[in-house]
DNA sequence: CTATATAATTAAGCGATCTTAACTATTAAC
DNA sequence: GTTAATAGTTAAGATCGCTTAATTATATAG
């Protein structure tokens, strides 16, 4: 897609000034939890798609099956994964995030959020049902992309 | 702010959906081109605000000034960065970005919006336009934001 | 002018996170 | 049933990014 393109322009520049807001408090944040990079990409990953494989996350990350399976011990002791065994194939894991672990990918998102109080204040009742209104359109869309894609 | 907000809700599950669709594009990234956190932390301060100091960009990333220090000279030998002498004390050194650091968080931020192809296209003309009058509404206030931060 | 404080760097050492290679358990192929 | 392939773990070693402490240069206070 073209920078020409002004609908995509506008995006381009509000995801920059929302990475660049959102990427002081994620840094804290995972600092201060001792999450590292491949930490919080596992958990982020988990937590839209639960069940995956130690290899498959892996390569998702693109670290080595090795790297995955050191990470995943360390996440599992601090309580925010579990393994279980595939029944369908017994030499595959499924790890999913526990209870603990869905709750930390919730305080992380806070955490990216807490420069949005200041500038929410500012705008008018108008322009906060304008602006929830086209979030709501983006949200949706991408959902229903989410439900395609699982059922391909 | 409480999540009972539905204006802080909404803008919650647009940072999960985002977060998630774009870590796997900022870890890949990130790794490749060999880009520490505190790196990646960084160049996106820089690119927002340039001539900070070496010991206050240590201390936004939650590090010491000798780490912050160590880190700053791998990235000027990747030509990311450069460092000058601040004339008004000469103690200190006023860090920025290169061209080359630029074009890099340029390329960070559509390695992180591959994903919104597709989602732009299924777009109406006229959700387009709502989209767009809403992120320029954002886009608005956050500047004028940083413009009294700036004056202060 | 001397003392002290501050900014940046350098050096030594430590712990975390990778890699490769070896190993175990399970499944699939013939 | 034997052989080969696959998934995960474990172990040893390399590298990276951090810390503290020492060093250099500049600025400020008395």
């Amino acid at each position: 897609m073209s920078s020409r393109n002004p609908f995509y322009s506008i995006f381009h520049e509000w995801m920059e000034l929302f990475m660049h807001r959102s990427m002081h408090g994620y840094i804290h944040y995972a600092r201060e939890k001792n999450l590292s990079r491949s930490m919080i990409g596992t958990l982020f990953h988990l937590s839209h798609r639960d069940h995956s494989g130690v290899t498959d996350l892996g390569e998702h990350l693109g670290v080595s099956s090795a790297a995955a399976s050191q990470m995943l011990e360390h996440l599992a002791e601090e309580g925010l994964i579990q393994r279980s065994e595939d029944p369908d194939d017994r030499r595959m894991k499924k790890i999913s995030l526990t209870e603990k672990g869905h709750q930390v990918m919730k305080d992380s998102v806070s955490a990216r959020l807490c420069w949005l109080e200041e500038l929410t204040e500012s705008f008018s009742d108008k322009e906060k049902t304008q602006i929830t209104t086209a979030m709501e359109l983006i949200i949706k869309k991408a959902r229903q992309q989410d439900t395609l894609k699982k059922g391909e």
